[in-house]
DNA sequence: ATTAGCACTCTCGAGAGGAGAGTGCTAAAT
DNA sequence: ATTTAGCACTCTCCTCTCGAGAGTGCTAAT
């Protein structure tokens, strides 16, 4: 795979910065102009003609310059993208949003999703972390009106959940406050599995309290990650990737259509270990509505604990190296975060 | 102001529903060969002349049909659409949706934004519910890692808010059960002031967690509305009114800038009664942003107690008459909704 | 007051032509 | 064997023109 000679490699890393900058297909003598070569532009054009055989470029028309194709542009990123850190005073930057934010994933969520979008001139997409365990950490019922009890459960992790339960006969805040404790006692720290075959109670209100705890419980487990938070649309709308095409395959679907956000979290990100990043260009044959873009997507929070996915959606023409460092860089900020305030 | 004639007024609306149907210009002959009318193009040519004098219709070029002015939607708005019900089958549909929704204000507010969007080819936006007058409910505090508790606060209306705070001293769970049992003793349905003008108490843990309370409320005090909901953005990306203009003014911004919302919100329905429905045609002078587009709003929930905001946003092109009665019938249902699960 | 008829205006699309950009190839140079 | 200069060739893009068509405003007749 990796056959591509040096001065190969050069050329087709230029003409992907060159096309990054000026939405253009790329000449062989703007190369030769725009960056100091010491080779002539025909040795150039034999070059390009080489990587374009290969697949790497393509030209729009016969007497155009070269884009770069998408396997062009994951031979860059797998190859040439090299891992340098992003620059102390962008990641200053970054980390002073954060420091200055009111504490709590509620105002760090939005937060990572505008640096995203700030930073990359793209699409931001934050899931807030999830726990791929669910278990019990705390309940509590709250009277409300009549025989309305306002049922609030937290799990381990710190994810909060809350549910409306209508009672047959009306209690008092004591007696509520004491089958929650009776709860609290028999089930805090155990996991859905063991809730589920706890033996039966004589109690009807401690076993339609236990029901709402299981329900709850049972539809956190399925989910992926939390809600999703996200910034940026502005920054590329105006990009034709975003608007001209079949709003059917629009890849601004993957911001409102959860169950494919959630599809390709599942099949990416979330089989990796925390830290790695991955890059999904042109949807990978996999994703039609990625089309020209491409998703730059890592995983954060506490392996094994809390986590949830964090990244960007762009178009396919985007300056990589940069984008992946800030991904890279808000992840391990939000990691730390997460591991700070872990609710165990 | 009401002064059209009948037959101006006919004109007027005729040419608003050819340009809703097809985007063009309407022309004099196009709308005697569409809809039956007694009379013929010369006139309705003089009728339009007099209607463009008075600012209602202009003409793109000099040799093109008429199109509707910001005025003319108003008027049209204003003074022709008759508020019919939605056709029950509608009602229905959407009804129906909710009725097969799981419970709880979290399915109900992005299922509202589902079905406003594909009811209207517009975005749809939907603000969570909030309290004017913030109250205390219910506070409980649970013990984490080593000194770390996280305190999770209802307030009277169902909002649920937590934090976590790092106490000086590890506490033991019966300890911070304790501190909790007695905030609530004394906080029980109090308002913020009330909680604020408390008599200092010597006991430094139970001083902590009262700051963090009223932190906390101060906090909920100064929204406006609780979180966006948003759908359908793929419906609105094909129209030019949302990809053409300067990225600057962009309508969308108003879905990513909760500030410009918030000022949206709070300078038009929220002076209002609930049940009154918005109609801003673009912009009204007022915002920049939405030029070209319009926006239907309405307020939701029980007066006094639990209101959000809900509506549409669209081109200013719309079908206001079907869109208006969506954006009310929507409302009317989460209206319902909330009442019927009021936390108090 | 309404309408038929008509001249006038403006847009839109097709077609033509020329400039310019960029390539591929060939033959010479290194 | 590789690189390069030179040049012919191709294709896009812009501009210009021109004619067709749509739609109007005006005038004179009803």
């Amino acid at each position: 795979m990796n056959k591509l000679t040096d001065r190969q490699k050069i050329i087709l890393s230029l003409v992907v910065h060159e096309h990054t900058r000026t939405a253009q297909p790329v000449a062989s003598k703007t190369l030769i102009n725009e960056y100091t070569l010491k080779i002539s532009s025909a040795t150039v054009r034999n070059e390009m003609n080489t990587l374009t055989e290969l697949g790497f470029l393509r030209q729009p028309h016969t007497s155009a310059g070269r884009v770069p194709t998408e396997e062009g542009y994951r031979y860059f990123v797998s190859n040439m993208v090299q891992h340098t850190a992003l620059p102390s005073a962008t990641r200053n930057t970054i980390s002073h949003h954060f420091y200055q934010s009111r504490k709590g994933l509620e105002y760090w969520l939005p937060l990572a999703a505008s640096v995203l979008a700030n930073n990359s001139q793209a699409v931001s997409i934050v899931t807030a972390p999830h726990s791929e365990k669910v278990t019990f950490k705390h309940l509590e019922l709250i009277a409300t009106r009549a025989s309305q009890v306002l049922m609030v459960l937290v799990l381990v992790g710190g994810e909060i959940q809350q549910q409306i339960i209508s009672l047959d006969v009306i209690r008092s805040q004591e007696q509520l406050s004491n089958i929650a404790a009776q709860v609290n006692r028999v089930c805090e720290n155990t996991s859905l599995d063991q809730i589920k075959s706890l033996p039966a109670t004589p109690d009807p209100l401690l076993n339609q309290v236990l029901t709402a705890v299981i329900d709850q419980m049972s539809l956190a487990s399925k989910l992926v990650t939390g809600e999703l938070y996200s910034d940026g649309l502005t920054n590329v709308l105006s990009e034709p990737e975003f608007s001209d095409y079949n709003p059917e395959y629009s890849p601004l679907r993957l911001l409102e259509e959860r169950s494919l956000l959630d599809d390709l979290i599942a099949r990416t990100v979330l089989t990796e270990e925390i830290g790695g990043v991955q890059v999904l260009i042109g949807g990978e044959n996999t994703w039609q509505e990625l089309q020209n873009c491409s998703v730059i997507l890592t995983r954060y929070g506490v392996e094994d604990q809390l986590s949830g996915a964090l990244g960007i959606l762009g178009p396919m023409r985007m300056p990589y190296s940069q984008t992946i460092g800030t991904v890279r860089y808000v992840a391990e900020l939000m990691s730390g975060l997460v591991s700070d305030n872990l609710v165990d």
